[in-house]
DNA sequence: TTAAGTGCAAATTATTTGCAGTAAG
DNA sequence: CTTACTGCAAATAATTTGCACTTAA
């Protein structure tokens, strides 16, 4: 068991280091932390800066919010994560940086991924004249509903 | 010309009232100047709290800055107006309401209608077990071209 | 009248930044 | 060594709010 705790911790510090290192990063205490938190697990995650600080420091880590979020914008400059803007206040970061369509879920305000596929927007219109397109951002508010299920 | 524009201008105000009568709102003056300003010609719009605050002012109304923001706010809960966020930062808001996708040009930061028809997402995912879907945010973010149109 | 709406200025919230100290290459 | 990174605390930016005053119904 405490081997296989330890394989475990292992791969995933492996993990965040080559994440790091891949987009040529220095691997400094505080962003390894931040790291191993992002995709020690190698699952896809949704953060803002104030849960995964609150996550770092769950984990006895010390790093300072400033630098959550400092951090987190450089990780979104080296391509690592993408940042999401949803209610027009937080932004959200996720792991998974290929366009994807997210829900929302407005009761508690998470953000989670819509669909394990690519997403096909069919109906995509064609850019306009000299631009192309940067990015397709879907957000699909959801909440609770009002029929179908009885709340009985 | 006289008679044309005054005809227009009643128009356009008839319009702004009955836009917000037929929401239950108060007649103030300050609504209905912000209401002109927003579906006085009958024109879709994009607007955030400063850029109308700025168009206000410019006609010569005496409006807060604070009412402008409260006042985007009565409107969007009173379903006159969609809120858009698009950068985390400022709030967009749209004589607009149902859904449809939007183009944010990044090098100027405004936010514009992508299509005329109500946008087709095929592969719209299923909404989760009691939940349904609020609304759909769409927006495809636009950047100039590497490619194509040369620079020359 | 009287409750809703308005205008300040102060308060909040999310995020950024300046700068002195710390650590990675 | 030397340049990037970190941590505060103070600075911003967008938006909200408390409260006295005004106004539409």
């Amino acid at each position: 068991m405490e081997q296989l705790a330890t394989n475990r911790d292992e791969a995933a510090d492996a993990r965040a280091r080559g994440w790091l290192s891949g987009a040529g990063l220095r691997p400094t205490r505080q962003r390894r932390a931040l790291a191993l938190l992002l995709v020690g697990d190698g699952r896809d995650r949704h953060v803002t800066a104030e849960s995964l600080f609150e996550a770092a420091r769950e984990t006895g880590e010390r790093v300072s919010l400033a630098t959550v979020y400092n951090t987190l914008k450089s990780f979104t400059e080296a391509g690592l994560l993408a940042e999401i803007t949803v209610d027009g206040a937080r932004s959200y970061y996720d792991t998974r940086v290929q366009d994807h369509a997210h829900y929302y879920w407005e009761p508690d305000g998470r953000l989670s991924d819509a669909t394990t596929s690519p997403l096909g927007i069919e109906g995509l219109p064609e850019p306009p004249e000299g631009m192309e397109i940067a990015r397709v951002d879907v957000v699909i508010r959801l909440r609770p509903a009002r029929t179908g299920t009885p709340e009985a």
